[in-house]
DNA sequence: AGGCCGATCCTCT
DNA sequence: GAGGATCGGCCTA
């Protein structure tokens, strides 16, 4: 006990952890009041990455009245993602054309199995950091900046200096970014304090959430299930999307 | 046992 | 905008 409040106060980390309820709804319900949230990563005892969830997507389980032919869990479980069968609020990670990782968070009861994909990520602690894990070179900070985030650049730098955009915006850049891995990191409980890898509430208020289609999917590509702070510019994918815009109540 | 293909990213045109 | 890298998981035989 002692250890793990020396742990939880050394490393600071920002916000509080959320209520699991939360996450025990419906993928479509859950995925929009995930944005905004901190997905923190904690290194060792001292290292904290962290980053502010700007997209996601909602895949739906196999008892969720609408099919979700794009969803792992379609055809039931497997040992690949008997994650996703268990408790809310635990971390699905998979490998992905053979040199990428992948994120969700599954929700609903144990049972179920619809979760939450994260697709985007706004750098909010160790940039640096990230820039290393992501193969980068070394990000440059103009004096005052290096505490809070600089303005995001909407175009690709001349100078050929990564664009903060392209930290984490992707669902495996941000798996890069913050050294998630399936090894390390499948099955966490992201709402324990002793996790290396939580979701937390800072405050922050989603403003518009924009609704579209999900990306780079083949089956049941038209339901609209992607969510995004709408005109974030540290969302993937195009820029302009049809899709509807919805303000959280 | 073998084949297919993906909730991606990066590079090049 | 197109194509290649690269391999684990899942399906078929």
């Amino acid at each position: 006990m002692r250890v793990k409040e020396m742990i939880a106060r050394n490393t600071r980390l920002p916000g509080q952890l959320l209520a699991r309820t939360l996450f025990e709804g419906t993928p479509e319900r859950v995925a929009p009041r995930l944005l905004g949230k901190l997905l923190v990563r904690r290194v060792g005892e001292r290292e904290l990455l962290a980053g502010r969830i700007v997209e996601v997507e909602a895949y739906l389980g196999p008892h969720h009245e609408t099919p979700d032919p794009a969803a792992h869990s379609h055809r039931g479980p497997t040992p690949r993602n008997q994650v996703l069968f268990g408790p809310a609020g635990h971390a699905y990670v998979y490998a992905i054309y053979g040199r990428y990782f992948c994120m969700n968070i599954a929700c609903e009861p144990e049972g179920r199995a619809g979760c939450i994909l994260v697709r985007a990520l706004e750098p909010v602690m160790g940039m640096e950091q990230m820039a290393r894990n992501r193969g980068l070179p070394a990000l440059e900070f103009r004096e005052g900046h290096n505490r809070a985030f600089p303005p995001l650049p909407l175009e690709r730098r001349k100078d050929g200096a990564p664009d903060l955009r392209m930290l984490a915006g992707g669902p495996s850049r941000l798996c890069q970014a913050l050294g998630i891995t399936r090894a390390a990191h499948n099955g966490l409980d992201l709402l324990d304090a002793r996790s290396a890898l939580q979701v937390r509430d800072d405050g922050f208020c989603a403003g518009r959430v924009r609704v579209t289609a999900r990306i780079g999917i083949r089956h049941a590509a038209e339901l609209p299930l992607r969510f995004c702070l709408d005109g974030h510019g540290c969302m993937s994918g195009p820029r302009q999307m049809r899709g509807l815009v919805m303000v959280l109540g």
